[in-house]
DNA sequence: TTCATTTATTATCTTTTGTTAATATGTCTG
DNA sequence: CAGACATATTAACAAAAGATAATAAATGAA
């Protein structure tokens, strides 16, 4: 990507601060923005029929998240995004993107590689966790590759990201403190 | 997609049969086709550090796969890909995808489209089942979304894919037929 | 078909997890 | 700071899963 190219996506992108507790996506929604986060802290999670709140992912600096059901399947969201700290994001929606490149046919690869990639990758690595490890394992692996989340939410978020529950979470915790 | 780029696609469409037990991608490649499996089924797993032989994904009839790994990351497989069947696939490489889309711009759509999309929507559908549910919901869910492969492997085969031991699954199977 | 091999089931035992509830600790807000 | 609320830990029990081994069933090749 050259410099007039960068220069047609950095004056199409968007910065927004969102206070703590704000939702930026709500569950049902079908906007197609792409999301990168400056500095803060994403809660992605869903109420199921029993009417508990279940955490499906957390993002926070660096990384990219988006309502990937809008934007890859053209469905509306299964989940809410809520900041949990306050927020500040980059951002532009995918058409600009789709727009763009028509022109500049780089752009398109942004909109598939940064986004789809990271996405397809993080998704390939959970999976790959709940494959190839235990729980015990899988939380360590999390703890490793996550740093900087884990310290900023609520035990139990890490316990249903990782496929388990909070008291399960609790005793694996001890058990590891334990070990050392 | 108008006629003419779909006859440019099919005239760069390669098909081929692989006997029962051939492979077409091994761990370390790093080729970049995507197959079409017309007829057949296709087994991917890796062999871990215990020489143990876990399976990550099957594949059937009107699926689509390939070397995520490469495709998308431009790394080296981690998987192997056999055949259980004799399996007849459809295939191109992502070159020539690349390539067309230099002059069909839809082409490249069509890349990452088909693809990235089946590939991401069925990593999240995993990913759904290892939050949302139990080893023995998640194996009917299986069921329901595969019966066209659960007769056909191993039923350790599918007790990888669940993340569970293949004694574990037995027993999953038995409480279920005793429930009815 | 028969024999060897692979796969599935069952049994036994240990470990882990889920569930529920009680207690303790932490956090937030007025 | 106090009180209310959320979160984490612990306990107790039941249910499920892992590990290992023995047995049964199924598969495949000569």
């Amino acid at each position: 990507m050259n410099i007039k190219q960068l220069y047609e996506l950095l004056k199409n992108l968007g910065s927004k601060t969102f206070d703590k507790g704000e939702i930026i996506i709500n569950e049902g929604d079908k906007t197609k923005n792409v999301f990168y986060i400056r500095k803060g802290l994403i809660h992605s999670y869903l109420i199921n029929e029993k009417g508990e709140e279940i955490t499906f992912q957390l993002f926070a600096e660096k990384q990219i998240f988006g309502n990937a059901h809008a934007i890859l399947f053209d469905e509306p969201s299964r989940f809410t995004f809520k900041t949990l700290e306050k927020t500040k994001v980059y951002f532009t929606d995918v058409k600009t993107f789709q727009d763009l490149s028509a022109t500049h046919s780089n752009v398109l690869k942004i909109d598939t590689g940064i986004f789809g990639r990271q996405i397809l990758k993080q998704a390939f690595q959970r999976i790959d966790s709940f494959v190839f490890l235990s729980p015990e394992k899988r939380y360590q692996q999390y703890l490793k590759d996550y740093p900087n989340i884990i310290n900023r939410v609520p035990d139990k978020y890490i316990a249903n990201v990782l496929g388990i529950t909070p008291v399960s979470l609790s005793r694996i915790r001890k058990r590891i403190s334990k070990k050392k």
